[in-house]
DNA sequence: ACCGCACCCTGAGCGC
DNA sequence: TGCGCTCAGGGTGCGG
């Protein structure tokens, strides 16, 4: 689900739930591969504390306590990050949807997909971390510690540059697609955005790394810089399952010209969008505008 | 060092 | 209704 766009939209809308509040409780489900760190150890370490800020790290949130620790979440694909009080179908099975009411808009109030709670003292809404196939993660941090899910990332998609770009590729054999997913070069870049970067820069998505030029680098980083700014002002895109923490959807799928238009016409010349797989990833591009 | 692949997990949607 | 299949916005770890 959340690229760098959705998790910066999850961060910015979530913060004034988080920033400055102390946590009273910390409610989890049983332990699973989900927790890196431990259900006992999570309610110990963030009980009392009181959260300073919280950061984007590529697709990571880092939420800074007051002790110096940090805790770190991953939405994975389903991850969803949202204050008590939201509302929003997304947050609801299809068939709990179905049993819905017309036009009702329900509370959600947690289920067994809600590994994360965290309660506060001021009485503020709790947070909820909710994600159906467990692919997100939560860790926490002590005061200083390096770790290195955090410290293999790359550059920042929003800050990266074409040079940046340039240097990663060469003599790889890779698709260029495939080193764009890649964290440790650019970190932020998903499915979605890695295709859409690519159409708009005219290059196909399983050319060798090492065989795009420096100007195609340029122009691929400044087409994914462009279209993560788009994205992130039209608060991401809500395809399944991703919901803004205030419950409102995303609107950038409206705007999206490949990913998951396979056989659509073309937005620039009506050839029919292709899909092809690529490092186990579903990959979308024009045939005739991509080269 | 690099690359491709299996795997972690749950659910939706499809054809039969 | 139900079964079996494919697909899904993520990342890690393994063997060759």
């Amino acid at each position: 689900m959340p690229e760098l766009p959705e998790v910066e939209v999850t961060r910015r809308r979530i913060a004034p739930a988080l920033v400055g509040r102390t946590i009273a409780s910390v409610r989890t489900t049983p332990d699973s591969y989900f927790f890196i760190t431990r259900p006992t150890d999570l309610r110990r370490r963030l009980r009392d504390r009181t959260v300073l800020k919280l950061d984007r790290r590529g697709k990571y949130l880092v939420a800074t306590l007051d002790d110096g620790s940090r805790l770190a979440l991953h939405l994975g694909m389903t991850g969803q990050l949202f204050a008590s009080g939201a509302t929003s179908v997304r947050l609801l099975s299809a068939s709990a949807r179905a049993a819905l009411a017309p036009e009702t808009q329900p509370t959600f109030r947690g289920d067994s997909h809600t590994h994360l709670v965290l309660r506060f003292r001021d009485g503020a809404p709790d947070v909820l971390f909710r994600d159906v196939r467990k692919f997100g993660k939560v860790l926490w941090l002590p005061a200083g510690a390096r770790n290195p899910r955090l410290d293999r990332l790359g550059v920042d998609a929003l800050r990266a540059t074409g040079q940046d770009l340039f240097a990663a590729t060469r003599k790889r054999r890779v698709a260029i697609k495939n080193l764009l997913l890649d964290q440790a070069v650019i970190a932020g870049v998903g499915n979605i955005y890695a295709d859409e970067a690519l159409f708009r820069a005219g290059v196909r998505p399983g050319r060798a790394a090492g065989r795009v030029t420096r100007r195609e680098c340029e122009a691929i980083v400044r087409e994914l810089r462009s279209v993560l700014r788009r994205s992130i002002a039209t608060g991401g895109s809500s395809i399944s399952d991703y919901v803004a923490p205030d419950g409102r959807d995303g609107r950038y799928q409206d705007e999206r010209r490949v990913y998951a238009r396979r056989g659509e016409p073309c937005r620039s010349c009506r050839t029919p969008i292709k899909r092809i797989t690529l490092g186990q990833r579903g990959t979308h591009y024009c045939p005739a505008c991509q080269r």
